[in-house]
RNA sequence: GACUCCGUAGCUCAGCUGGGAGAGCGCUACCUUGACAGGGUAGAGGUCGUUGGUUCGAGCCCAAUCGGAGUCACCA
């Protein structure tokens, strides 16, 4: 790639332009299937066809993008599949909407014509996904791009379904289900969420047959009044106790129904006394069970109230409430109205209220499944949840499973594998229609959405064919990365399909992750309208700063706020590598990669920042493979900033802006490796400025995204030298606070005298004499263990050595007292604090070793430099 | 009702297996130094919700408590 001079300033845009082509096409994202290197596989959660992408899947891939791209730096034959969720009940709605705004309705095509209109929609929806997955620079192999409809994955969900129903795992039942009126379709317990409602309660006294008497119930939902075939009572309620066995007239139905006596009425609340409804209350039904009682379903699919409800019939179960209400007060049956708050179920999907309802439908028998994957937690091939409390969550689920009713009352997806003989009512469950097709009928039904996903890590893998390679080399797959949001509806069932079907946790990590948040800490939502589209900050600010914003915004298992001030920042951060990068480049002359050369004598800055670079690429390193980006992304960010910026590159300057030949290449040599290890490890944080800087650099690799992963060189371990350039740094920092103290620019030489505490720190501080010289600006600098401290001068502390400015008129003798009596005192503290340590026998006795050791040098240094300040003012005093 | 998470600088958050509290933004003063003024230098600002306990040592572990958020299960 030629060379061409970088702009000073970072333009994202430009940066991020065409670079994910150059990727794709270099098929640096498909694995090699080199036996050679060790496998390391992801399945992407695939997202929803039914739009677009918003913060949460930004957030979410990129945390595995920078997995990916890590490992496959280090070397591994690393996949990381893409795919697409066909979502059932959402597309289909958003399909029918579509449809309704041109006035069709779904029957007015038929399910043929109306499933290819799904389809087409989905190819539109297909491509947009790709290009924002592009826009984020994720590193996917589209060579295995999935969909869960696709015929793979659809013989899968056949093969699994004709299994599990051959075990029995699987079977059809009358049972109450969570029903939606609205898409009028059965959902799972954990479509349904619960949401506070002020409601009433419905105060009822029902006539016993052939007596004065009545019976008072209580019910926050009265049209159900007319499907009731029992009141209950506990059997040892003394209240009651004559009334067990006798009937109840209901009222308006006039149908005479038993008093019957069971343990689950509670004594304690309302009258004592249910009124039961088997076919509209899940509690209701198993007692109808029990005491035999007949089913009477009052509803129609969509709602409305069915021929059982006589005169209510054709009315919305809404309508149908305040009808009755009106009838049994003017009864006189309902005396009392009551203000309740309750939680009453809503749709997931529509928002409609659910509506429990009688209904046949297919059920995932969960015990069996459940216990072996709970078992699974208690062996060697465990998930490991990260962080480690959310494998309590999925335990805790896990352990209180109900069934999974999986038929779903739709056409997008895949169809239930059953077949009703005509006139037998036999169920023949398989791939192939019977043969005698003429005598049999399809169920119309399909099969829950997450009854393919949960398949997701292996049917994408080419299972049931487990000869399939991708199988045997990817499956089970390294990581899985989701929200907690979906740890019930997907991790926890890809895990029990996987341990039924292939033996084997589908996963060895999960990392789990929380919810994009707006700035005041609200759910984004289409409702709210406070919604932040990805898009718009990858235009504003660039992908790269989106996805370090995202990496490094909060700790795992944590929600993340959206800040658009941190993402700022983060261009900011980009903005400075840029231009780091830049002043290399240009000192850089016509360096090639061969001429680096680490092996001439190194400087001491030279030493410091190869020092300073393994603690980095080990802290990286270490923190990527926890999923603590943050931590690590924190350590590259001080690296670049304070130590390669600040400090080497201003350091460099001296040699690039220098005479000497020989030490302005090794300074090259420095600068180039430096920073060429230092993109590459910030490369799976931010993908595109890294390939972008990196192409300039004197290297021959074709891509950063396929370069080898930094590893700590221990050639470059140099302590003693990292002691003198700190206590150099911290010379220099002494000096511009004394300046900024008597307003002395930088700007402005000045004399300086340095007193060594020592003649080897004597020799070592000459070594350097140029770095002091340059950054304190000194007109003549002294150095000496003998030093005769000027009169008129300020002064500071360091560790091994004091230094004195000589400003003549520039300074005020009480402020300088003030100063140096202000040190004194934190010098007293420390030391008293560090002698106060050391003398609790229990520290010296238990403590580490090596804390003791540290404390003790702590001691000394402190000491001297208390003793340094007393007699400087003690000097001054005398002057005075 | 059970469980989980959060409470650290004005704001948003870090703080890894307990060993002298950090960042970004904001704020103050100064600096047109040849990569970057979306920059540099120096600085102000914290009883780590509260109370006990364990420990030589607690922001971190334990208990209780207050405040906020969430998950699950719920009585008609």
């Amino acid at each position: 790639m030629a060379k061409k001079e970088l702009p000073s300033k970072y333009d994202h845009l430009a940066v991020e332009k065409d670079r994910y082509q150059f990727w794709v096409d270099g098929t640096f994202f498909t694995p090699e299937d080199n036996p050679e290197k060790e496998p390391f596989s992801i399945v992407i959660p695939p997202p929803n066809v039914t739009g677009r992408l918003h913060l949460g899947h930004a957030w979410d891939t990129t945390m595995q993008d920078t997995v990916s791209r890590m490992k496959r730096m280090q070397g591994y034959d690393v996949l990381w599949l893409p795919g697409m969720d066909h979502a059932g009940i959402a597309t289909q709605a958003v399909v029918e909407r579509k449809l309704r705004e041109q006035n069709i309705s779904k029957y007015d095509l038929g399910r043929e014509k109306f499933v290819d209109e799904v389809w087409k929609w989905k190819d539109e929806y297909a491509n947009t996904i790709r290009d924002q997955w592009a826009k984020l620079g994720l590193s996917l192999d589209y060579t295995r791009e999935r969909f869960t409809l696709d015929d793979g994955l659809s013989n899968a969900v056949q093969e699994v379904f004709i299994k599990l129903y051959e075990k029995g795992l699987i079977y059809r039942g009358e049972y109450i289900i969570n029903w939606d009126p609205k898409t009028k379709t059965a959902l799972s317990d954990i479509e349904v969420i619960y949401e506070e409602v002020n409601g009433k309660f419905y105060h009822m006294r029902y006539p016993i047959k052939d007596s004065d008497e009545t019976i008072e119930i209580a019910t926050t939902r009265p049209e159900t009044m007319l499907g009731d075939t029992a009141v209950a009572v506990h059997p040892k309620d003394e209240r009651y106790q004559h009334l067990i066995g006798k009937k109840v007239v209901l009222p308006i139905v006039g149908r005479e129904i038993d008093i019957v006596a069971d343990d689950y009425v509670d004594m304690e609340f309302g009258s004592g006394a249910v009124k039961i409804t088997p076919a509209h209350d899940p509690n209701d039904f198993e007692i109808g069970n029990r005491h035999n009682l007949e089913r009477v379903l009052v509803m129609h699919e969509n709602g409305t109230m069915n021929e059982n409800a006589g005169k209510y019939e054709g009315l919305d179960r809404f309508d149908c409430r305040k009808q009755i209400v009106a009838d049994l007060q003017e009864a006189g049956i309902l005396f009392e109205i009551e203000d309740h708050v309750h939680q009453v179920g809503h749709s997931e999907r529509s928002g409609a209220v659910v509506e429990p309802y009688l209904s046949t439908q297919w059920f995932v028998n969960m015990q069996p499944l459940a216990d072996a994957a709970v078992e699974l937690q208690e062996t060697d091939k465990k998930v490991n949840f990260v962080p480690s409390r959310f494998e309590g969550t999925y335990l805790h689920w896990m352990e209180n499973i109900r069934d999974w009713c999986i038929s779903r009352q739709l056409w997008w997806g895949h169809r239930i594998p059953a077949w009703y003989h005509n006139e037998t009512g036999e169920i023949y469950v398989g791939k192939e229609a019977p043969a005698d097709i003429e005598n049999w009928t399809q169920d119309e039904d399909v099969l829950d959405t997450w009854f393919s996903s949960a398949l997701w890590p292996f049917s994408t893998m080419g299972w049931p064919d487990v000869d399939e390679a991708d199988f045997k080399r990817y499956f089970p797959t390294d990581a899985l990365v989701t929200g907690y949001d979906i740890i019930f509806f997907w991790v926890a069932r890809m895990i029990f399909q996987s341990v039924e079907f292939t033996d084997e946790a589908p996963f060895k990590d999960v990392l789990i992750h929380g919810l994009i948040r707006d700035a005041e800490g609200r759910k984004m939502s289409k409702s709210l309208g406070n919604g932040v589209d990805p898009m718009e900050v990858i235009e504003k600010y660039g992908a790269d700063a989106l996805r370090y914003f995202l990496l490094t915004g909060s700790t795992p298992g944590q929600d993340l706020r959206f800040h658009w001030e941190r993402v700022e920042s983060t261009w900011n951060f980009a903005n400075k590598i840029w231009n780091a990068s830049r002043f290399a480049l240009m000192n850089m002359e016509d360096l090639k990669a061969e001429d680096i050369d680490l092996t001439k004598e190194l400087a001491l800055p030279d030493k410091w920042i190869l020092t300073r670079l393994n603690e980095t690429i080990e802290h990286v390193t270490a923190n990527t493979d926890k999923y603590e980006f943050g931590e690590a992304g924190r350590a590259l960010y001080n690296f670049i900033w304070d130590d390669f910026c600040d400090w080497y590159i201003e350091m460099a300057k001296l040699s690039l802006y220098g005479e000497d030949e020989e030490r302005k290449q090794t300074t090259r040599s420095v600068l180039a490796h430096v920073l060429d290890q230092t993109l590459r490890m910030l490369h799976p944080y931010m993908p595109f400025i890294t390939e972008e800087i990196w192409q300039q650099l004197p290297q021959e690799g074709e891509s950063i995204s396929v370069a080898s992963w930094p590893i700590v060189n221990e050639s470059f371990n140099f302590t003693a030298e990292v002691k003198q350039m700190e206590t150099i740094m911290a010379m220099i920092r002494s000096v511009r606070n004394i300046r900024a103290e008597v307003d002395t620019p930088m700007s402005r030489k000045v004399n300086m005298l340095i007193q060594a505490h020592s003649a080897e720190i004597a020799e070592e501080l000459q070594k350097e004499r140029q770095y002091i010289e340059r950054f304190c600006n000194t007109e003549e600098l002294t150095i000496d263990t003998n030093i005769d401290a000027p009169k008129q001068a300020m002064s500071a502390v360091v560790t091994g050595a004091e230094i004195f400015l000589p400003l003549e008129g520039l300074i005020d003798f009480e402020k300088e007292l003030a100063r140096l009596a202000k040190e004194l005192e934190k010098w007293e503290k420390e030391v008293a604090l560090v002698e106060r340590k050391l003398s609790n026998e229990g520290f010296v006795a238990k403590a580490p070793e090596q804390l003791v050791e540290k404390e003790r040098e702590k001691l000394i240094d402190y000491k001297e430099k208390y003793a340094s300040v007393q007699a400087r003012i003690a000097e001054l005093e005398a002057q005075q």
